[in-house]
DNA sequence: CTTAATTTTTAGGCCAATCTAAATTTTTAG
DNA sequence: CTAAAAATTTAGATTGGCCTAAAAATTAAG
């Protein structure tokens, strides 16, 4: 078994080098775990000990299948905690990220699949992110950006790229929420800010907000 | 915060020092945490200084207040889990120990909360044991082993004071499970061995077995 | 294409939790 | 009440994960 402490770096080498597993740096894993270079230099050795990630010194790092297989599951129980965590005890979309950081890491297979089951085997997690199969398969939905919908267009909003608190929190009240449907109605060139339609009133959001947004046409 | 080791020692000492907080020995902890007494010693002495334990070199430890509450904590995640693996998920009353183990450990007073009125506040986990409220509170129940009824009353099996799986599949196996009626028919004198009704069918076990099957009259 | 800036790795240490072996204290038996 | 046995603690070492400071490699700039 892994510990707890190498499931967050493969799942930081995972989100970091994407579905395509391009090479990640030291210094980005770094960042995103709160360690220092060294620190993680010491931790990709053991990893590539381990044949988890493909590691040549000075050129970052790649997942092998082993340890993409690793992370993926990672991400299969934190997604699914996290549809538990809303749908059956009531937390927002804002509250669940840092207890599904935790229950992440509990293993047992056996679990996994019934609390799969007792959600009624969901696709998505309450940001819209997809939630793999046990096979590590990812149920592929075309979303484009918000800021790159065409004035007239409509569509449903289907996920966030962005998963602070502060911005799911601002989405909530201005309720642009998952599984509303919205009208843009004008998109001003001088500043990418957008003007749509939700709930049959009209907002305005700035472009940095319009691109965090991910629509299902 | 405590350590996930430091909290396990305290599960430990409070299990073996009972409600009435008696001192427990260095060698009992040692053998309830698969450790050597030489890791206990030092690991009393980091508990002892965070006021958790009172501790006298040679002389056992027993709980704090403070200790305690922390150790109380601790047992109503792992037994509310446990009804949530049971009632929601489907698991039979032997699977859910080990999980348990893990899940006891996250960190959330609201997510125990919710997860308590989700699961209607339950007083007892699935082998009977009481559930403390939050308060570290335990709803007290006269509860008598089966070893000590007299021929012919009758009680509800609410709880079992031996957890292996081993014994609880038996228990199972032989239709003695949590709320099932019995009636005492006759008590072997030279063995111990009590014959009971159950089911409408009368069984017989045996003295060890009876002693541990727990009975509300 | 050489030097400066940046990134990454190595070297050497620290802390938590564990261990074995040896020393000490307590308990038990005669 | 003393000597042997048992329990406990201390000493010294190990492993995993982390750190700082210094060295080495890569990348960027002129």
């Amino acid at each position: 078994m892994n510990s707890f402490t190498e499931e967050n770096y493969l799942k930081a080498i995972y989100h970091l080098g994407g579905e395509e597993n391009t090479a990640v740096a030291t210094n980005r894993i770094a960042e995103l775990t709160s360690t220092k270079a060294a620190s993680v230099t010491d931790m990709l050795k053991k990893l590539a000990d381990k044949s988890l990630i493909n590691y040549v010194k000075y050129q970052g790092v790649t997942l092998t299948g082993k340890g993409r297989q690793t992370a993926v599951n990672i991400v299969r129980k934190h997604r699914l905690w996290e549809v538990f965590l809303v749908d059956k005890l009531g937390f927002k979309w804002d509250e669940v990220h840092d207890i599904a950081e935790e229950l992440e890491h509990i293993n047992s297979a056996q679990l996994i699949d019934r609390l799969s089951d007792f959600l009624g085997n969901p696709k998505v997690d309450p940001h819209g992110d997809p939630i793999p199969d046990k096979n590590g398969n990812f149920h592929k939905t075309e979303l484009i950006r918000l800021s790159a919908m065409e004035v007239g267009q409509s569509g449903t909003i289907s996920g966030v790229s962005e998963h602070s608190t502060a911005f799911l929190q601002y989405l909530e009240k201005i309720g642009l929420t998952l599984g509303k449907i919205i009208t843009v109605n004008d998109a001003l060139e001088f500043d990418g800010s957008v003007s749509l339609t939700v709930n049959e009133k009209e907002i305005t959001i700035s472009s940095k907000v319009a691109k965090n947004i991910l629509i299902l046409l």
